[in-house]
DNA sequence: GTGTCAAGTTGACATTGTCAACATACTCGT
DNA sequence: ACGAGTATGTTGACAATGTCAACTTGACAC
């Protein structure tokens, strides 16, 4: 029956927000479902391909999950980015910072696993995922960066620090989904745990 | 027509082996299909359910995964352990340990995906993923006492230490399965990201 | 009005995980 | 030796899913 009113929302936003609520769904399986997405979106299942593109051009499923991942990292790095403004010192920043990111993923787990999941792999060239990717870890490069100017981390290339700064904290952050909070950090909340795993990155990067 | 020659090894072992093999072709997809790896195991397609029960009793084709990925994780004990073990002290030992790591990563990245991926996230009750997961970051727990030991580690909980430990290189891994060797170290090979990670790591566990 | 294009839907198909029903070989009591 | 029972599978069937070609409908230019 051709055209309804879809409103003021595209369909390509309509099916990223779709996405985002089925993952913020506890019971559902850990997969993402073409359909579902479209029914959620309320459009026929085989929406997603007008704007995706078929798959053996690069599109389809894979391409819907690299537009969602996407939008996680554009997400994180906007929490991370808020949080390290908040703060009133650079390293008071640097410890927002990972404490946000700890938040983000204890609070999306399941986008958080998407964002690096396998499905993904290699597909760093799809839908922006590998500029919004890259965005976030400049994120964290800036706020290496005021530390070292005010001398509470050591000095070197920036980029180094802020991927090892990173590995620390996704390696936090996979085992704490992995394996609960109560395991990771020895109790507590999630708060506690990012001040653990902030000590961990600023001991690693202080300077002596 | 019922039996036929399986020979010396039994089911299991063959389907494990099976799954192994087909992650290892990388043109393959990175889904783990069971009828795949039945046929590799030159058997009906339904005989994993043997194996690994049914579903709807947390069997499966989940069942089957975890149980690669134990073996992963035994695999990865196995070479992390006798890294450790060639070294001649133990400061030595734990960069060998952090080294073997990575390259085992580097090495099966797609079995490295799936021991860390979605479809079992929470299933650490299956297949004694659980125990040979546990077991792998005592192994490296031991690493980080045998340093303490000998001062090169500063001292406090092990357990913590050894987390803190594993999340860096795990952090490291997956930077460099996403984004390939080039990025994350600024060149160079394998080895050299390994010594990379190892000074990082050193850098935050070192005294004082 | 009529032709043209864009936007979206339906029909159809191959693939996959899953399980119940069926078949075949081994084993053991007698 | 032999038949009942059990282990060890295999086929048949089904519902879901991703995918794409063919179809349908609405808007707009001329």
């Amino acid at each position: 029956m051709g055209r309804e009113k879809k409103e003021a929302s595209d369909l390509r936003t309509r099916f990223i927000d779709a996405a985002h609520a089925i993952l913020r769904e506890e019971d559902a399986s850990y997969k993402l479902e073409l359909r579902k997405i479209a029914q959620r979106a309320e459009v026929s299942r085989t929406a997603p391909y007008l704007v995706f593109g078929k798959e053996r051009e690069g599109g389809g499923l894979v391409a819907l999950q690299a537009a969602v991942a996407a939008d996680g990292f554009r997400q994180l790095s906007a929490v991370m980015r808020k949080a390290g403004d908040g703060a009133t010192d650079p390293e008071m920043g640097l410890r927002a910072l990972a404490t946000a990111y700890l938040a983000f993923a204890a609070g999306n787990p399941r986008l958080y696993r998407l964002m690096f999941g396998a499905e993904l792999a290699g597909r760093l060239d799809l839908e922006g995922l590998g500029e919004e990717r890259l965005e976030m870890q400049r994120t964290v490069e800036a706020a290496i960066k005021r530390c070292q100017a005010a001398g509470v981390v050591k000095p070197g290339a920036a980029p180094i620090l802020a991927l090892s700064a990173w590995a620390t904290l996704h390696g936090y952050a996979t085992l704490m989904l992995d394996e609960g909070f109560e395991r990771v950090s020895a109790g507590s909340e999630p708060t506690e745990l990012g001040k653990t795993a902030a000590e961990q990155l600023l001991d690693g990067l202080g300077p002596p």
